[in-house]
RNA sequence: GGGCGAUUAGCUCAGUCGGUUAGAGCGCAUCUCUGAUAAGGAUGAGGUCCCUGGUUCGAAUCCAGGAUCGCCCA
C-alpha cells in the first residue's frame, strides 16, 4: 500500500472552526470520565483540536506565567529575517528551540520566550530594488532614501504572517506578540548605547583598511558575507618583467593574478630568507627565487648567478606602467612564499591586506585609481572608465606590446563574489569603522571554554579556531536600510562624538528633534550637533551598522537596556540556551559572544545546540533550481506536526545533515502510532461498564504482580534517564529511551496482560484486585509518558493527558504543558526484576521460535516447555514461570540446569577480561580453555569457584567471570538457543491437549464472528454451536471456558438452532465442521 | 590549498573503553496472531563496516595515506 494514500486523511491548513476541548467527557455509557478516542487516522483532526484548545485557553502564556517568580531559564530567539518564506530547515531549528524551553518550564523554571525579527540589511534592500526595478546606489538615491527605506520597512515583514502561522502549527511556543524587531526605535537606542559604551573605552576606531568591496552594492562586505560568495573563475595569471634600474637586460620576474592592480604598483617584495637566482635565457637575465627556477623556466634553465635577498632589497626598478608615481623599489616581506609564482610579489597597498601592511612599514603611498563603482579613473588613461576586472585584457595587451610580458596563462581559482549580486569583489582600501575585538580575543576564548557546545567539537574546532584568528570587526556599511552609526563628525575639527541615547541626541542637537523621531536614514542624517571639542557643526557619518551587530545586541536591546531595565539585566542575561544551524558559527554565535564580552565580559549563552543542514532524500542540498525542496506544509498537511517534530528531534544526531523525505517522517511516526494504539487500548477497556477510573482503591504498587512492578521499574528508570538526557540537550538520546520504554509497554506489558483488562467477569476479590492493578499500572505508565513526551510531541501529549489525567483529577492542570515534570521514585526500581524479565522474554522468544520450527500454532496448548540454562538464570526466571507458560501456551515450565538429557554446555574465554591480562598469550589461553572439561568447568563457574588452566607449563587461575558458559540443547530438542539458554517443547499432543486446542480454535472463530456481526467488544451474546466428533467433545469439555471468553451469557449446543440470531457462519476446524450462531444477549 | 564532519544491510540510522558470531527500524519473502487495525509477533534472505597500509593477542572502533560527499575557511 502506498503510505502516501494511507495517511492522506484530510488536509488541514490553518484552523478550522471546529474544536473540542481535551478532557471534556464525550460519549456515553461505562465508567464515567473517559472520552472515546478516535482512530489514529484522525491524527490531523486531533492536532487541530489541541491547537484550538491551546488558543482558546491561552495555554502557552499561562504555562509561562504559572512559573513566574521561579528561577529563570533564559532562551534567546536568533531572529530570522521575515523577508522570505519559512522552509523545512526553519522547522528544524524552531522545533529544537521549542523542546528545551518546554522541558525546563515543566521542570519548574520561568522561561520567557520572546520572538524576534531581523529587519535590516542588504537582503531587504535588494528585494526592494527588485520590486522597484532599480539597481545600485545612484538609482536608490535618485529614488530617494526616505521612500526607499519606507519600502524596506514594509517589505521586511512581508512573510510575517506565514511565519507566525507555521510557528503556531508546528507547536512552537514563542511570544510573537512581544517579539523584538531590530528596526524598532528602542532597539536602536540600545544599540547606540552599546556603541557609545565601546567608544568610551576606545574600542571603536576608523581606519583605512583593505576590505572586500562590492562595487555594485557600493559597500564593504564582512568576512562572513565574503564567505558566502566564492565562485571558481578563470583569471589571467601573468609573469611580468620589472627591469632593474642600472642593470640593463636584467629584470625582476613578478607574478600576479590581478593585472588590474599593476598600474598602482609601488614596490616588489621578496622574502628576506630566500636565495634568489638570476637566470639567463634568450639574451635576458631574469631574477626569481632559486627554488622556483625549474617550475617557472622549465628543466635545463641556466642559473647565471645567485643573489641573496639582502643584495636585492633597495634596488629600484622600472614600474610596469608609467601612470602613477611611486617608490618602485625592492622591499623585504616575510609573508612572501616560494610556493607559487616567482618568489617576488607585486605590491599595490590599496588592493591587498598584506600589501597595505608592507606599505605602512615601508612608508609607501597607497594610490587608488579605481572609483567606488569599480571603474578606473583618469589616473590611468589607458583604461579610464573600465571596470577594474574588465581592464585586465587591455593592460595585458599593453604590457605585451611594450615587451614587458614574460608569460600569460589562465588560472582557475575560487574568487569571492558578492553573495547577493554575484559581482566580483575588489579588495580595496577605504576608510571603515571598526570595533577592536582583538582587544578581547583572549576573553572571548576564555568565555568560550565555559560554553556547553553541542556537539562538543565545535568549541575548540570551528568556533574556537575562528576566535583564535580574530580580527577587528568592521561594522560600517555604506548602505541605507540599517541602524545608523551614531557617530557625528565635526565639519571643522573632525572630532567625532558618539551618541549613546536619544536624550543625549536632543540635548546636543542644534536642529529640532521631534518626539516621534525615526532614527533611520535619512531623517537622522539631517540632525546637526554641536561639536563637543570645538563647538562647530557636526554631521553624522554616512554609514549604517553591520546587521550582525543588531542580532548580537538582542540580549540587551530586546529589553531596551539600560533605559528600561534600570541597568540590571538579571533574568535576561546570559541565555541558558540558544540554538541555530552550524552556519551561524561566524554569524550570530560570534556576534553574541563578541558583544557580550566587550560590554559585560561574559558569554551571552551557556549552552548552544548547532544543527545540521536539511538535505533531500538523496543527500542533495535542497534548492529551488533543483526543485527538490520539501515545503513544511507538505508534511504538516499530510502527516502532522507531531510526526514532523518526532522525526527531527529523534531520527539522528541533529548536527549531522538530515536526509529528509516524507517517507522518513512516515518511518519515525511508528512511535506515535504505537503510543496512540496503547492509549486507545487502555481507554477502550477502561470505559466499559466493568472498566476502571483513576481515584479508586487500587492495590499499592508493591502489592501488584511482578509484571506490574516490572513496568513501574522500567518507567522509573525511563524518567530518570530521559531527564538526564534532556538536561544534557540530547533529544535524540531521550527519544531512543522513550521508544525503548514504549516498546516494553506495548509489546510486552500490554500484550502479555491483555486479558487482565477484560476483567470483572467472576466478581472475585482477587480478580478485581488484579484488574485494578493492571489498569492502575498502565494508566500510570501512559500518564507519565504523556508528560515525558510533552516537549517532543506536544499535541498528542496533551490529548493523552487531557483524557488520562485532567479529565479525572480536578486538581490537575488542564494541560500537560502546565504540569510538573515527573520525578522517579527510586523505591520503584527493581534491577533484579528487570534482569529476570529480560531472561523470561528471551525464553519466550526462543520458545516461539521452537513453535515456528515445529509448525505448532500458539493456539495449540502443549504439555511443557523445557528451559535449559545456568542455575542463576533459572532462579531469575522462576518467579515468572507462569508468565512464560502463558505466553508459550504450555501447561508447565521445567528448568534443566544440570547437563544431561537436554543440555550440553560449552565454555569460552572472556576476551574482555582476559585480554588485558594475557596480551599476546591470548591464543594460548583460548586453546587451554578449549581443552577444559566443559561440564565440570561449567559446574565450577556456577559455583563461583576458580578454574585452573596450564599455560606454558605454569598454572594460571581463572575467575568465574573470565569464562563464558553457554548451554546448548542436545539432540531431539534443538529449537534455538542464545545467550546461554535453550528452550525445548514437548511436542506430543495428547487427546486432552487436542481438545483444548480445538476449543481455542472455536473461541477464535466465535470472536471473528462477533467482529463480523459488528458487535461491540463488551456486548454479551447468546451463542449456539453445532459440531460433531472431536469438535463436539471439545465444546463439551471446555463449555464454561468458551462461554466466558466469548462473553456468552447463554451457550447451547446441538442440531437445530433455538434462535435466528444476528450472525451465522460455518467452519471446518481441525477437520471437524462447526456451525456458529450468534444473537445479542437479552440479559 | 587548509580545517572539520560523514561513509556500516536495498533505504534511514545505532554501534559504549579496541574484545569472541556487527545491530535496530523500514522495505522484501514465508508464517502467524488479533478482545490494540495507520496495529502486533516469529523466521528468513540481505554486510568487502569506503579503500590501502600500520599498531595490537584481537580493529567497524586507534594511527597514517588515499577516495567520495558535505560544511567552514582562504
Amino acid at each position: 500500500m502506498d503510505a502516501r494514500d494511507r495517511s492522506r486523511v484530510r488536509a488541514v491548513r490553518g484552523l478550522p472552526h471546529r474544536a473540542a476541548i481535551p478532557g471534556a467527557p464525550r460519549g456515553g455509557g461505562g465508567v464515567s470520565g473517559w472520552r472515546t478516542p478516535g482512530p489514529a487516522g484522525e491524527w490531523l483532526a486531533m492536532e487541530d483540536r489541541v491547537l484550538r484548545f491551546w488558543q482558546d485557553n491561552d495555554v502557552f502564556h499561562r504555562s509561562v506565567e504559572r512559573r513566574r517568580g521561579a528561577p529563570p531559564y533564559v532562551f534567546y530567539e536568533g531572529p530570522p529575517t521575515a523577508n522570505g518564506r519559512p522552509g523545512s530547515h526553519h522547522v528544524l531549528s524552531r522545533v529544537f528551540k521549542d523542546i528545551f524551553p518546554r522541558f525546563h518550564t515543566m521542570r519548574g523554571r520561568y522561561v520567557e520566550r520572546r520572538g524576534g525579527w531581523d529587519c535590516h540589511g542588504l537582503p531587504v534592500e535588494l528585494e526592494v530594488e527588485k520590486q522597484l526595478g532599480i539597481s545600485g546606489k545612484p538609482e536608490i538615491e535618485a529614488y530617494g532614501i526616505a521612500d526607499f527605506n519606507r519600502r524596506c520597512r514594509e517589505s521586511v515583514l512581508t512573510y510575517l504572517e506565514e511565519w507566525e502561522r507555521l510557528t503556531a502549527r508546528i507547536g512552537m511556543w514563542i511570544d510573537t506578540d512581544r517579539a523584538y524587531r531590530t528596526m524598532d526605535t528602542p532597539f536602536i537606542e540600545s544599540v547606540w548605547w552599546s556603541l557609545a559604551e565601546l567608544a568610551k573605552r576606545d574600542l571603536v576606531f576608523e581606519s583605512d583598511k583593505v576590505v572586500p568591496y562590492c562595487p555594485r552594492c557600493g559597500t564593504a562586505l564582512s568576512s562572513h558575507e565574503v564567505a558566502l560568495g566564492y565562485q571558481d573563475v578563470e583569471d589571467p595569471s601573468v609573469y611580468v618583467r620589472f627591469p632593474l634600474a642600472g642593470e640593463p637586460g636584467t629584470s625582476l620576474l613578478v607574478w600576479t593574478t590581478t593585472p588590474w592592480t599593476l598600474p598602482s604598483n609601488q614596490a616588489a617584495a621578496i622574502n628576506p630568507g630566500v636565495t634568489y637566482a638570476v637566470v639567463e635565457a634568450a639574451g635576458e637575465r631574469l631574477v626569481m627565487a632559486e627554488a622556483l627556477v625549474e617550475k617557472v623556466m622549465g628543466e635545463g634553465a641556466v642559473v647565471a648567478e645567485r643573489r641573496s635577498a639582502a643584495d636585492l632589497v633597495g634596488l629600484h626598478y622600472e614600474p610596469p606602467f608609467p601612470y602613477i608615481a611611486g617608490a618602485h623599489r625592492v622591499v623585504a616581506a616575510d609573508y612572501v612564499t616560494t610556493e607559487d609564482g616567482t618568489g617576488i610579489v607585486h605590491i599595490a597597498p590599496a588592493f591587498g591586506e598584506d600589501d597595505m601592511q608592507v606599505g605602512r612599514a615601508e612608508g609607501l603611498d597607497a594610490p587608488n585609481p579605481v572609483d567606488r563603482q569599480g571603474r578606473f579613473t583618469a589616473a590611468v588613461p589607458l583604461v579610464e572608465g573600465v571596470f577594474a576586472k574588465d581592464a585586465d585584457r587591455a593592460l595585458i595587451d599593453d604590457l605585451v606590446a611594450r615587451g614587458r610580458m614574460f608569460r600569460e596563462q589562465v588560472y582557475l581559482h575560487p574568487y569571492p563574489h558578492c553573495w547577493r549580486c554575484s559581482t566580483p569583489l575588489l579588495y580595496y582600501a577605504k576608510p571603515s569603522w571598526y570595533i577592536r575585538t582583538t582587544a578581547v580575543r583572549d576573553r572571548m576564548l576564555a568565555h568560550n571554554a565555559g560554553i556547553g557546545w553541542h556537539p562538543e567539537r565545535v568549541k575548540d574546532g570551528r568556533f574556537g579556531k575562528w576566535l583564535e584568528g580574530n580580527v577587528d570587526w568592521a561594522i560600517s556599511r555604506e548602505r541605507y536600510w540599517g541602524t545608523p552609526l551614531p557617530f557625528w563628525r565635526c565639519d571643522d575639527c573632525e572630532h567625532v562624538d558618539v551618541i549613546g541615547s536619544f536624550a543625549e541626541l536632543r540635548e546636543r542637537a542644534t536642529t529640532e528633534v521631534g518626539e516621534d523621531l525615526d532614527p533611520h536614514r535619512p531623517y537622522v542624517d539631517d540632525i546637526v550637533l554641536r561639536c563637543s571639542a570645538c563647538g562647530g557643526a557636526s554631521h553624522r557619518v554616512p554609514e549604517v551598522l553591520d546587521v550582525w551587530y543588531d542580532s548580537g545586541a538582542m540580549p540587551f536591546a530586546q529589553v531596551h537596556h539600560p533605559f528600561s531595565t534600570g541597568g540590571d539585566l538579571t533574568g535576561h542575561f546570559p541565555a541558558d540556551f540558544i540554538c541555530e544551524a552550524i552556519d551561524q558559527t561566524r554569524g550570530w554565535f560570534y556576534s553574541l559572544l563578541a558583544e557580550s564580552t566587550l560590554l559585560f565580559d561574559e558569554a551571552a549563552y551557556r549552552n548552544v545546540v548547532c544543527l545540521g543542514l536539511i538535505l533531500d532524500g538523496h543527500g542533495q542540498k535542497m534548492s529551488k533550481s533543483k526543485g527538490n525542496i520539501i515545503e513544511p506544509w507538505a508534511v504538516l498537511d499530510r502527516q502532522g506536526a507531531d510526526p514532523f517534530r518526532w522525526y527531527l528531534l529523534t531520527a539522528q544526531s541533529p548536527w549531522d545533515s538530515f536526509r529528509f523525505s516524507l517517507e522518513a517522517v512516515d518511518e519515525s511516526m511508528r512511535f506515535l502510532l504505537t503510543l496512540w494504539n496503547t492509549y486507545v487500548f487502555m481507554v477502550t477497556y477502561a470505559s466499559l461498564p466493568d472498566g476502571w477510573a483513576p481515584g479508586g482503591e487500587d492495590p499499592a504498587p508493591e502489592d501488584r504482580p511482578a509484571i506490574d512492578r516490572w513496568a513501574l521499574s522500567r518507567l522509573a528508570a525511563t524518567v530518570d534517564e530521559v531527564t538526564a538526557r534532556l538536561e544534557d540537550y540530547d533529544a535524540t538520546g531521550a527519544g531512543r529511551l522513550l521508544e525503548a520504554f514504549l516498546d516494553d509497554l506495548s509489546n510486552w506489558y500490554v500484550r502479555v496482560g491483555r486479558s487482565r483488562f477484560w476483567g470483572g467477569r467472576t466478581g472475585s476479590d482477587a480478580e478485581d484486585a488484579d484488574h485494578r492493578a493492571a489498569f492502575a499500572t498502565l494508566h500510570e505508565c501512559l500518564a507519565t509518558l504523556s508528560t515525558l513526551v510533552a516537549p517532543f510531541c506536544p499535541f498528542v501529549a496533551d490529548e493523552l493527558y487531557g483524557n488520562l489525567v485532567a479529565g479525572h483529577d480536578p486538581s490537575a492542570p488542564e494541560s500537560v504543558h502546565m504540569a510538573d515534570w515527573p520525578v522517579a521514585d527510586p523505591a520503584r526500581r527493581d534491577l533484579a526484576l528487570e534482569e529476570s524479565m529480560a531472561a523470561a522474554r528471551t525464553a519466550v522468544t526462543l520458545g516461539r521460535g521452537a513453535r515456528a520450527e515445529f509448525k505448532l500454532k500458539v493456539r495449540q496448548p502443549l504439555a511443557e516447555a523445557v528451559i535449559a540454562c545456568p542455575p542463576a538464570t533459572a532462579a531469575a526466571i522462576g518467579g515468572l514461570a507462569d508468565l512464560v507458560a502463558a505466553e508459550l501456551n504450555v501447561h508447565g515450565v521445567r528448568f534443566v540446569t544440570d547437563p544431561g538429557e537436554l543440555v550440553a554446555v560449552s565454555v569460552k574465554p572472556n576476551y574482555r577480561t582476559l585480554g588485558p591480562r594475557f596480551g599476546k598469550r591470548m591464543p594460548a589461553v583460548a586453546e587451554a580453555v578449549a581443552t577444559l572439561p566443559s561440564t565440570e568447568t561449567a559446574r565450577r563457574v556456577d559455583a563461583r569457584e576458580p578454574v585452573e588452566i596450564t599455560l606454558d607449563g605454569a598454572p594460571e587461575a581463572l575467575q568465574p567471570e573470565d569464562l563464558l558458559v553457554s548451554a546448548h540443547p542436545t539432540e531431539g530438542y534443538a529449537v534455538g538457543s542464545e545467550a546461554g539458554m535453550a528452550v525445548g517443547l514437548a511436542t506430543e499432543l495428547t487427546p486432552g491437549l487436542r481438545l483444548e486446542g480445538l476449543a481455542r480454535e472455536i473461541v477464535h472463530a466465535v470472536q471473528n464472528a462477533r467482529r463480523a456481526a459488528g458487535l461491540r467488544v463488551e456486548e454479551r451474546i447468546r451463542l449456539h454451536l453445532d459440531g460433531s466428533g472431536l469438535a463436539r467433545e471439545a465444546i463439551d469439555a471446555h463449555r464454561a471456558k468458551i462461554a466466558a471468553d466469548t462473553l456468552a451469557t447463554d451457550l447451547s449446543v446441538g442440531h437445530g438452532a433455538p434462535f435466528g440470531g444476528v450472525h451465522h457462519e460455518e467452519h471446518v476446524l481441525d477437520g471437524e465442521p462447526v456451525a456458529i450462531r450468534i444473537d445479542r444477549s437479552q440479559a
